[in-house]
DNA sequence: TACCTATGTGTAACCGGTTACACATCCCAT
DNA sequence: ATGGGATGTGTAACCGGTTACACATAGGTA
């Protein structure tokens, strides 16, 4: 590998010459800029990430902290970030935190000390506090999936509330009369899809808290949360799960209760992950803007890297209804 | 952050000396030892990746290429690595390359030029002597899902052809007379699989090349080759599927077609993801190791970075059949 | 006693970049 | 003519580690 110095003399001129050709910065000749860009190409020259690093300069790192990847929701959020990321030339470190705050304590004292140029986040356990600290030692920081309320931080969320609602109306539109919700765990998009459901069922003549259980955003939790809703409730005929997930495992129950789906109980779920699609029948589902949410956040993390000053405060991406056979009318063999 | 000048002052001792303490090389008295050691924890110093880095050590950084997180299976690969490393305190670079040669060979330039310590990947489209050559500059390489004959790389992989025999044979005992195969796109584990039904259901008197289509390794071909086997062969009663994405696709196409699983037709995955257990039926799979392929995988990748000299060959793990449903005897309202 | 080896430590160069500062031109306004 | 800003380039220090080499001392052996 050439270095800069190899460079340098190629060309007949002072290493200090390459750097302002290679960073666009200071004053060089045109002539002089051409004779450097030369060399360069014919030492197939690139500068060394880590010199730069050491130097004070960008790694052209970044990290991605997410719960993690086995849960089907976020591989979507890091391809989408790690497709962004390699446009810009940058690269991802992965890292799963398992919802464990010293993990993650962890891992973002490695990360400083690797020096990467910022971090995405999506954890249900970091505090604002923490991510305000690392602001202060200028790290920049963007969050998905997670807000904080009036804290300069910049992060990426869905319209959760304003998406249970669709669901539970659109559930309403299809004619059920008696529609439970499986819950996430006591985390801020969990809360704001159960408030959208309460917004639109609550003041229904039928409703009960008994319609509501907690699911834990898993296939498991989904799974027993329904066999619970209808040992309360034998005549629910609609399920609003608080994602995916519990809306598999809800339909998993439903098959093992006997129910037919959607003939006797219609379900929508949230998120549009590539499972909604895979199971039978086809999910419908209140579709987050996964992909977009990802590129955004690589798209102000990179401004903030860059020093830009902007806003930082909650972004909230518009949610879908997609509509599926899960709440279809037509009578369905499963 | 403190420097290892601010600890060799503090300690009262030379860099050289704190560096011997950190590294654990050259002699150092016990005493000095201690109070540099006191000193580290004083000043809460941890020494710089960057900056070793540059100095020809470790940058405690390996990538995984893989070919798309999207697709079910890597993450679970991912994961696998992505625990093991972070146990020896390394940090993985996530690198999607969509089987396409030029992304993987531009991620590959990158990974070298931030001196990344290692390499493991799970690529179709990569060959050995781009492996090879890998190998020859230096970075160490271990290859997952993939396998290159005799060229000294080391890899790990699975008995696929034992266990496409397994799932065939399966089949059979489960009473099936007319077993079709989906087979994955032409690379080595789907021909190995696609070999081990040949090995049991080639010699059947009923056996026909007919009863073999390619589904891609994904839902939509598993579908639509499920769809063009029917066409052909209407009584097709078992189908052994290339992997789990396929066989869900399958399931898919069966129940379009009115076709009951188990009762009408059996089906046998391969992989055992996730995804095999979140459907209706579940679905009986030959369970590849994945969890034991990643550790043994990053346990010799950190091998090879610590320059042990170890046989580099294709090591093959065992696999398992894993029966449920989708093979099950019992009658079945799917 | 003289010499050798093992032990212990410091100095300074080096990894490959960036950049503050110095210095030299050139051109223009006064 | 002259002072001053814009332009162009080089020298050398610096980022924070590693390590070759030099040097000092202690203990053992011929």
């Amino acid at each position: 590998m050439a270095t800069i110095r190899d460079v340098s003399r190629l060309a007949g001129v002072s290493v200090a010459t390459v750097s302002r050709v290679i960073n666009r910065s200071g004053y060089v000749k045109e002539e002089t800029r051409e004779a450097v860009l030369a060399a360069m190409r014919a030492l197939d020259y690139e500068p060394s990430v880590i010199a730069r690093g050491l130097a004070g300069k960008n790694t052209a790192t970044i990290a991605l902290i997410i719960p993690d990847i086995l849960n089907p929701f976020f591989p979507e959020v890091a391809r989408a970030i790690e497709d962004q990321a390699n446009k810009f030339n940058y690269t991802v470190i992965l890292c799963n935190s398992d919802n464990d705050p010293e993990k993650e304590r962890k891992y973002i004292q490695v990360l400083k000390n690797k020096r990467i140029d910022g971090i995405i986040i999506a954890s249900y356990t970091i505090e604002a506090p923490q991510i305000l600290e690392l602001q202060r030692e200028g790290v920049p920081v963007v969050a998905v999936d997670r807000a904080f309320g009036s804290h300069p931080i910049l992060s990426f969320i869905c319209n959760n509330r304003e998406g249970a609602r669709m669901a539970a109306r659109h559930l309403i539109e299809r004619g059920c009369r008696k529609i439970a919700h499986i819950s996430g765990p006591p985390v801020m998009s969990a809360k704001e899809r159960y408030q959208g459901y309460v917004d639109v069922c609550g003041s229904e003549s039928r409703f009960d808290p008994g319609l509501v259980a907690e699911g834990n955003f898993t296939i498991e939790g989904g799974y027993a949360a329904t066999l619970e809703l209808f040992a309360r409730h034998p005549d629910i005929d609609g399920i609003f799960a608080g994602n995916d997930l519990m809306a598999v495992g809800a339909l998993k129950a439903l098959y093992q209760l006997g129910k037919s789906v959607p003939r006797d109980v219609k379900i929508v779920g949230f998120d549009d992950i590539a499972l909604a699609r895979m199971v039978v029948p086809e999910i419908t589902t209140v579709r987050q803007p996964v992909y977009e949410i990802g590129r955004q956040a690589m798209k102000h993390l990179i401004k903030l890297i860059n020093g830009e000053k902007i806003g930082q405060k909650t972004m909230r991406l518009d949610v879908e209804l997609v509509v599926r056979r899960s709440s279809g009318e037509a009578a369905d063999r499963v």
